[in-house]
DNA sequence: GGTAGACCTGGACGC
DNA sequence: GCGTCCAGGTCTACC
């Protein structure tokens, strides 16, 4: 079944696939060959269809491997919108970033889309997960939670959906860990996974929350495993971009950039893109670096 | 408020 | 094959 949505102009579907690592972490699917983006997505009445995304000239195709009911379609249709931000706007940011050379490329990339996942949950997990460890670790970890707590897709065992924090609550910390590999991050998941399913914590509202964003942070950084970085990057994700992801390779690349390599601390990273205010998050996520260009 | 040390895993490296 | 070291953010205890 395949069926088309519209995106506020500009749009790229290989610029929202490329925005960072996402589209390589179950259960997305990159297909680098054919550049095709695939997304194993369970429904909310618990089926588990397999989606693919075409660019077409005003927004995107979507094609299930299933036929799909009205509600159904209803509910992808909205799930591919919030994942792909097709109806975000950027021309504020282009605006401001015409004069900038590190950032000319951005508007005629159609950059500014970041991929989300179809819940707040999953991008939270994700993110934790990427806390502490090398990239091939977040793809290993993530890879096991899904194998193992993720619904598999009909007829194809090769494909699971991402596990619901029903499903993670429902297992002990130690099956999770030993099973996932986790590590320290097992208790981070699995007492998220318990506060949403008991109803504690209500993560998905803050996807359409008005909440001024030192407030939404707040409430990111009251989530265990969430610090400054995570939180950052959850924000950025949500669509507040005042807040820098300030890891090891950011403090590298503005070093590499601006200091001659020379040591610096996180406050550094934060006065290089002062000036972009409420935008910083992406001019610096955008940048276009000189790191390994030479 | 700032800082040190522990947390956990996989990969690199030396023997 | 085995042991050691290191990288990567966050939490907690302590000052």
């Amino acid at each position: 079944m395949r069926f088309e949505l519209d995106a506020a102009p500009p749009f790229s579907l290989s610029a929202v696939i490329h925005s960072h690592g996402w589209a390589r972490l179950a259960p997305f699917n990159f297909d680098a060959a054919e550049g095709q983006l695939l997304y194993t997505c369970q429904l909310k009445d618990m089926r588990v269809v397999n989606l693919s995304f075409e660019e077409i000239p005003n927004g995107v195709a979507v094609k299930s491997n299933k036929s799909l009911n009205q509600e159904e379609q209803r509910e992808i249709s909205a799930v591919v919108t919030w994942m792909l931000g097709l109806d975000q706007d950027f021309s504020e940011f282009y605006e401001i970033t015409r004069q900038e050379p590190k950032l000319k490329q951005v508007q005629e990339k159609a950059q500014g889309r970041l991929l989300r996942c179809p819940t707040l949950f999953e991008d939270t997990v994700k993110t934790i997960l990427t806390t502490n460890t090398a990239w091939s670790g977040t793809i290993r970890m993530t890879q096991a939670l899904v194998s193992q707590f993720g619904e598999p897709l009909p007829g194809d065992s090769n494909h699971n959906a991402f596990p619901t924090p029903e499903r993670i609550a429902a297992s002990e910390e130690h099956t999770l860990r030993g099973t996932t590999r986790l590590g320290y991050r097992s208790p981070y998941i699995h007492n998220l996974a318990q506060e949403i399913q008991s109803g504690q914590l209500d993560l998905e509202s803050l996807k359409t929350a008005s909440l001024p964003t030192d407030q939404l942070r707040k409430e990111l950084l009251s989530i265990k495993g969430v610090g400054n970085y995570a939180a950052a990057n959850l924000l950025m994700l949500l669509g507040h971009y005042s807040y820098l992801t300030i890891d090891s390779w950011a403090i590298k690349m503005v070093s590499h950039e601006w200091h001659d390599d020379q040591t610096i601390g996180p406050s550094a990273v934060e006065n290089a893109f002062e000036k972009w205010g409420e935008w910083k998050g992406l001019a610096y996520w955008l940048w276009d670096w000189s790191y390994g260009a030479e």
